[in-house]
DNA sequence: TAAGTATATAACAATATACTTATATGCACA
DNA sequence: TGTGCATATAAGTATATTGTTATATACTTA
């Protein structure tokens, strides 16, 4: 039985986190697909250290981890998070973003990393 | 049928708004009652302003409506908003705050107002 | 080992946010 | 009509956020 609640301060803290389309779009795409930086550059045609930071906010925060493949930093959603059940159920709420993907897919962007 | 889905953009502005521990936890009241700027003041511990401000936030934004009853102005959640759905959705997940207006109630200032 | 690629981080600047204090508005009631 | 209460708004300030540019780190491959 997965424990959705959350307390306030918690659940205002992520909220704040994910009140920034960019990361909140990220973490949808994790939600579907591992996706390492330079994907992220692409689809949001965003710099490398302005993706960075953003990640970086959500890996403060425990909520998407990572993992080298050689040359690549991949990240995906954290499972493990305490607020992993909460954020599961928010982002049900929000729209698939798997178009974001197959454009890139299309270009030959996705295959490079 | 109510529509839960809502775009990227608006579900991130939304989020940035609930992104506050004292705007969630209004809101979070506000699902169950309607109160007025003296109560949120009381039960916050915060500065008139500053809770005016708060409420101004989520007026503007059309998550919550205004109500005059002689000298007071109830606030309470709007449910015509396009976004209730979504918001409703999200309240779900946060714990009650009965316990809050509760207090006010034994204190007797829920009924002052 | 040198060069190239992917990513992180530091330092800075512009802007946004969230308070504060002071003041205005609107209603009630004597 | 004047006073008091509830609320809104304006102005100012401190801090947070988000982007930028420059640089560092880590891996890969010739």
């Amino acid at each position: 039985m997965l424990k959705t609640m959350i307390e306030m301060d918690k659940a205002a803290d992520i909220l704040k986190l994910l009140g920034n389309e960019t990361r909140l779009t990220m973490l949808k795409i994790l939600d579907d697909h591992d996706c390492c930086v330079c994907e992220f550059v692409e689809i949001f045609q965003a710099s490398q250290p302005s993706i960075s930071q953003h990640i970086r906010k959500l890996r403060d925060i425990g909520l998407v981890k990572e993992e080298r493949r050689g040359q690549w930093i991949f990240y995906s959603i954290n499972k493990d998070s305490e607020f992993y059940p909460f954020i599961l159920q928010l982002l049900n709420l929000l729209p698939q973003q798997n178009e974001k993907l197959k454009e890139l897919e299309e270009k030959g962007t996705r295959i490079k990393c």
